[in-house]
DNA sequence: CTAAATACTTGCCTAAAGCAAGTATTTAGT
DNA sequence: ACTAAATACTTGCTTTAGGCAAGTATTTAG
């Protein structure tokens, strides 16, 4: 068993490293990861509230309200105020907010390829194939 | 291939909350992330100079030198100059330090046996080669 | 119609970490 | 042997990230 949690520490040592070297791509960037993060919930979920990015990236929401006051001010995205219910805003990227996100993300992809661009397609193929087993594994119920 | 990009970036996100899940039980101590990967380089490498743990962690140096100021005032390492270069010192964990890490690392093979707790034997072991398979993939040499 | 809950916002504060200049010592070049 | 460059830190200064708590506006529930 403790050599189990070893291999495991071991791999997620390594593994760190990995997701390292792919943020440092963003972080050279001028926004920080907590900022992509959010750029990046907001592309995939238009309209989403501040609330549901709380939810799903468990940031501090004070921390949440100013990144996306600054985010606004640096017109990344825009903040629609609900009809239905004037406590929310519905988060938007604006079409400058689009460009830049996609910017920052083919560039964490670029590094993404750079890692992976020595193994050929029926290795790629089988990490994926690995990655999907892991996260099943992980994700597995208890009975 | 933007296909495999995204599929390694879901992994990412998904790995990382779960090494966040692991490190949180150790940031739940008084000890930082980087204090406990200071004392854990000390620990598996006993004489290390700053120097060396700053290459192999990457962290500031400044930071570091402040760093492990902080750790020897609370007993926990120990600075021993070097009788052939003075300017360096090598690092080892005080008999205190030694026991606050081990405990560091109780809790977070604690926290590692909670995830996989409710795996099988088998499938703990298929883990493991996912993971070994994983890390001999990424880091195969180019040809 | 009032109390509680929700969705933020703001003020205040600390810890983490970066950068640059400084010190001591060692190494390399002449 | 002597000086310049390199190395191994150290220290001062600063920014940034992020936490916590109290506050505001609005909505919901009893």
């Amino acid at each position: 068993m403790e050599n189990i949690v070893n291999k495991i520490r071991r791999f997620n040592r390594f593994y760190t490293r990995v997701i390292g070297v792919i943020n440092n791509h963003i972080l050279e960037s001028q926004y920080s990861l907590s900022e992509v993060r959010v750029m990046y919930e907001i592309y995939h979920n238009p309209k989403i509230t501040a609330r549901q990015i709380k939810e799903i990236i468990e940031v501090d929401e004070g921390y949440l309200s100013r990144l996306i006051k600054k985010l606004v001010k640096l017109n990344i995205i825009n903040k629609i105020k609900s009809q239905d219910d004037y406590r929310i805003s519905y988060l938007n990227l604006t079409e400058n907010g689009k460009k830049i996100f996609l910017t920052l993300n083919q560039r964490s992809s670029d590094a993404i390829s750079e890692i992976i661009q020595h193994l050929n397609q029926k290795e790629q193929e089988e990490l994926i194939l690995l990655y999907e087993k892991i996260e099943i594994l992980l994700t597995k119920k208890r009975n």
